[in-house]
RNA sequence: GGGCGGUUAGCUCAGUUGGUUAGAGCGUUGCGUUGACAUCGCAAAGGUCGUAGGUUCGAGUCCUAUACCGCCCA
């Protein structure tokens, strides 16, 4: 008898916090084999994930939802496998969300960070950070992440901390990192500089303004010019022409007029120039456009800066100092118009750059910053995943891969910010000298004055994430954690940020570790809404995980990520999906609870040694097989292939077949029953423990249950040589049996069982026969009779049959009186519902099967007299063969009831 | 401009070494409920696998071209 009393439908608001409270209370979040604990065995290989840290004040979406899926899916596999695993978790400082997070609640209270100061904005963000920044690891929590939370780091650790400096110094002492004036990205909003990766192009209607450059010899002739930000004219300090272009041959070497502020520049020649684009001839802003940039050096021309850091107007812009851009752009154009300057505008789709954190425009600009010289670190980056020793899945990502690190740019590091690690330079006031050092210096290294004060910037976030893989181990120290567990063994992330943080801990891995930091990179798709669209606010196409998670529960949240797409495509998600998996939950619980009352049905011994019934055998034998392409699956990272067939074995054959079977095997009593109830607790112990990854949950609280009253029962877990672990999460994956040969005629003869019951169920509703009906029927089976005399109490109950009036014949003396027939896979069955039947509609649906069948049989012959027959190999064509002679027995059956 | 992905049932998607009548869930239709589950069961309808060529005995699957949608890079 079970004590337990399961509820109707699985309750997870009752069982996802005790269950996970009990989890990491028992320390399965740890990792078995652990490096500072006794025991310890090097020789295990352990298998390790560093969780893509969320952003410290951020809140659960769905991509949370999903890495968490992916890599709690992983970890409780590996684990399961007798695998040490480790999970690392922490969060990431964010510098530019955080610090924008802040300054907008200041300004709620009137206050601008300037107003109070560094120190002062450092201190109200560690408030906010303690404050809010538990929040987001307890909703990863709510995800039922399996991770060592003791382990969990944070970028802006002390620890950590000192990783980025050691990571600053070594580069800049092996001349990785310099600093310098240079073209970058500058966001006006947050005064601040950004990278190339950080800036976002969108194609937005705008004008193509054409203007006059008038000539500075008095001639009043002019260079028709065309731009798209007439404002750069104030820093122009050349016009460019394509050298091979004869309209404009003759103003080579002279010069021109700035409009309006009235300086004079040269007329040069460049072949960069497209001739077809404007008017041919371009307007040259070397320190305004990433391209002038590089013609205003190779020319050496003058760089004139005219933004200030609001993107306001400058002191070299003359009368128009202080304007903002826009307004500048308005008003040196009407200017132009009035001094008869301007020549037309043309409407023109722009590229516009935008900021991918608040969308405003970015401007590039020569400013002086902190850079990463990113070549010799890309080229190993390369090479890591060129050799092999890294692999990237979905494979098609290895291209983008190389694309990026084949055409990388220096990477601009300082931030104008405050939130972050701060540059661990130090200026001399005395000599002027940097002093550039690992811990923080009291005099310069070179005069030794005392007068020295350190970079104001700070590190790009992502200076700090491309070292999380070691730098949360303990790099820079030797740390055991760092010996055993680096380097991690999969990665896995979004395909949107390969770039900002996949390939940056791989140039960073192996230039201070030597290693990769893991030997495979998972990327999974975006979740989009149930339409293909990205989800957004200002859309309203939101989808809150938590609030799918108190709606649905977990576990059909989780199982709808996991298996609704495959690696590296997006996916779309919507809440019918999520219902569908929470039923797919409440199925678990109940075909559960059913194994569990049988139990209670059983004697408590065997008499004698174990008859399988041909269902027993079958499910045991689709069981194995479904183990066997799981394994399958899961080693080619084919997870969600893997969950969908888990769920059509565990609903569609053992909920669906062979719980059906199991109620009369079980009603027959005796060493049936018993043997019966072993069969279902085995498969139920391993579709849990093969379901688990997935839905960690439901399998969980089933499972203690089942163990209890397996226990009591005396009923051995599906490896019968193993005893039931103390929970589910780190009890043994389940390996499949070897086949013994049995298998493959046990799952057909089962197959043919399950066509017979189909087609008579099919009848049977076709004909309105009352569902709880039981009628008679005639099979003649012919070499398959004694199969399906072993079959019969199984036809009766699954097609609803009367026993006594069940006949199984060899060859039917002659049709039974009163009856339809039916063919099926060369068996005939006879059922007494003439009656129920117009005969002219019945002869008819029977001319119709032969039909069908004789346009098979057709088709079969000729595909075997054709090439097929001598060319495709033995086994394919003998399976068709065998098919045709099924389709002739069938189609003399039908001929000869017809007659 | 370059690259990648998608196009399979009304909808959302599976379908990884090419094997011959293409699968699931949802939706639709009909029937059904006194102990596993109505968050359920049984059954049915529904697809020339974007288009055009090609390779092959055989193509949703490989190749070429093309259309449309989406993404990335410039």
């Amino acid at each position: 008898m079970t004590e337990e009393i399961l509820s109707k439908t699985y309750d997870f608001h009752s069982v996802e916090q005790r269950l996970y409270k009990m989890w990491e209370e028992k320390g399965y979040f740890k990792p078995a084999n652990d490096p500072s604990a006794p025991g310890f065995d090097s020789t295990k290989k352990p298998f390790v994930i560093s969780i893509p840290p969320p952003n410290v004040t951020g809140e659960l979406h769905l991509g949370h939802a999903m890495f968490v899926s992916m890599e709690d899916l992983m970890i409780r596999y590996n684990r399961m496998k007798g695998v040490p695993t480790l999970w690392v978790p922490g969060a990431d400082h964010a510098g530019i969300a955080t610090q924008m997070l802040v300054e907008k609640a200041l300004a709620k209270e009137g206050i601008k960070r300037d107003d109070i100061g560094r120190e002062e904005f450092l201190r109200r963000t560690w408030e906010w950070k303690e404050k809010y920044g538990g929040k987001i690891f307890n909703q990863i929590r709510r995800l039922g992440a399996s991770c060592d939370w003791d382990r969990a780091r944070f970028t802006l650790d002390e620890g950590l901390s000192v990783a980025v400096r050691e990571a600053f110094v070594t580069l800049y002492e092996k001349g990785l990192i310099y600093r310098g004036p240079r073209m970058i990205n500058w966001s006006p909003n947050l005064r601040t500089a950004v990278s190339d990766l950080e800036v976002e192009y969108s194609e937005e209607p705008g004008f193509l303004y054409y203007f006059k450059y008038m000539l500075a010899d008095g001639s009043g002739e002019y260079i028709p010019v065309a731009t798209t930000r007439p404002e750069t004219i104030l820093g122009d300090t050349a016009v460019a022409i394509h050298p091979e272009d004869e309209r404009y041959q003759k103003y080579l070497g002279k010069d021109v007029i700035v409009p309006i502020i009235g300086r004079r520049i040269p007329v040069i020649a460049d072949e960069y120039v497209d001739r077809e684009f404007g008017t041919g001839a371009v307007k040259i802003t070397p320190a305004h456009d990433p391209n002038d940039y590089a013609i205003g050096q190779a020319h050496g021309l003058e760089f004139i800066n005219i933004l200030d850091k609001q993107a306001h107007i400058n002191e070299n812009g003359g009368q128009y100092t202080g304007m903002d851009r826009f307004e500048c752009r308005k008003k040196l154009w009407e200017d132009m118009r009035a001094q008869d300057l301007v020549i037309k505008e043309q409407p023109y789709t722009l590229n516009v750059p935008r900021s991918q954190r608040g969308g405003e425009i970015i401007e590039p600009m020569i400013s002086t910053q902190w850079f990463v010289k990113i070549q010799p670190l890309a080229d190993k980056a390369l090479e890591a995943v060129r050799s092999g020793e890294t692999r990237i899945v979905p494979e098609r990502f290895t291209k983008v891969y190389y694309n990026w690190l084949e055409n990388i740019r220096d990477w601009c590091i300082s931030r104008q910010l405050w939130w972050g690690h701060r540059i661990p330079v130090w200026y001399c006031d005395d000599c002027g000298k940097m002093t550039v050092a690992r811990q923080d210096p009291t005099e310069c290294a070179h005069c030794h004055s005392h007068k020295i004060h350190q970079d104001e910037d700070v590190l790009d976030t992502w200076f700090s994430s491309g070292l999380w893989p070691f730098s949360t181990l303990g790099w820079p120290e030797k740390t055991k954690d760092l010996e055993y567990f680096y380097p991690t063994s999969v990665l896995e992330t979004g395909a949107d940020i390969l770039f900002f943080w996949v390939a940056r801990m791989m140039m960073f891995g192996i230039e201070f570790t030597g290693k990769p930091p893991f030997h495979t990179i998972y990327l999974h798709g975006l979740i989009l809404d149930e339409k293909g669209q990205k989800m957004s606010k200002t859309k309203g196409n939101v989808i809150d995980p938590l609030v799918v998670m108190d709606d649905l529960g977990t576990d059909a949240l989780r199982f709808t990520l996991l298996v609704g797409s495959t690696p590296g495509k997006d996916s779309n998600l919507s809440l019918k999906k999520v219902e569908g998996n929470r039923n797919f939950a409440n199925k678990i619980w109940n075909a559960g609870r059913f194994v569990l009352g049988t139990l209670g049905q059983i004697p408590a011994k065997p008499e004698a040694a174990p008859s399988w019934t041909l269902a027993d055998s079958w499910i045991w034998a689709r069981l194995n097989s479904l183990i066997g392409e799981t394994e399958r699956l899961f080693a080619g990272y084919q997870f969600g292939e893997a969950g969908r067939q888990i769920y059509e074995f565990f609903w569609g054959e053992f909920a669906d077949w062979y719980l059906e079977i199991a109620k009369s095997q079980i009603n027959e009593g005796g060493d049936r029953a018993y043997y019966t109830a072993s069969t279902l607790v085995r498969v139920l112990d391993a579709s849990l423990r093969l379901l688990h990854p997935f839905t960690p949950f439901v399998t969980e609280e089933l499972w203690q249950a089942l163990k209890k009253a397996a226990l009591a029962a005396g009923l051995t877990p599906f490896d019968s040589h193993n005893d039931w672990e103390d929970a589910l999460i780190i009890a043994h994956w389940p390996e499949a049996c070897a086949a013994e040969g049995w298998e493959e005629k046990a799952v057909q003869d089962f197959s043919l069982i399950q066509e017979v019951v189909r087609s008579i169920r099919n009848l049977r509703a076709e004909k309105g026969v009352q569902p709880a009906k039981k009628i008679g029927a005639v099979i003649a089976a012919g070499d398959k009779t004694a199969l399906l005399e072993s079959q019969k109490a199984t036809l009766c109950s699954l097609a609803n049959l009367e026993p006594a009036a069940l006949k199984i014949v060899t060859h039917p003396d002659k049709q039974p009186e009163n009856s339809v027939s039916l063919v099926v896979s060369g068996l005939e069955i006879f059922l007494p519902l003439a009656d129920l039947i117009d005969p002219v509609q019945e002869k008819a649906r029977m001319t119709k099967e032969l039909a069908d069948t004789e346009g098979q049989i057709e088709r079969l012959a000729a595909l075997l007299s054709s090439d097929f027959g001598s060319k495709a190999p033995p086994q394919v064509v003998e399976k068709e063969r065998q098919r045709l002679t099924q389709f002739k027995e069938t189609a003399a059956k039908l001929k000869q009831q017809l007659n």
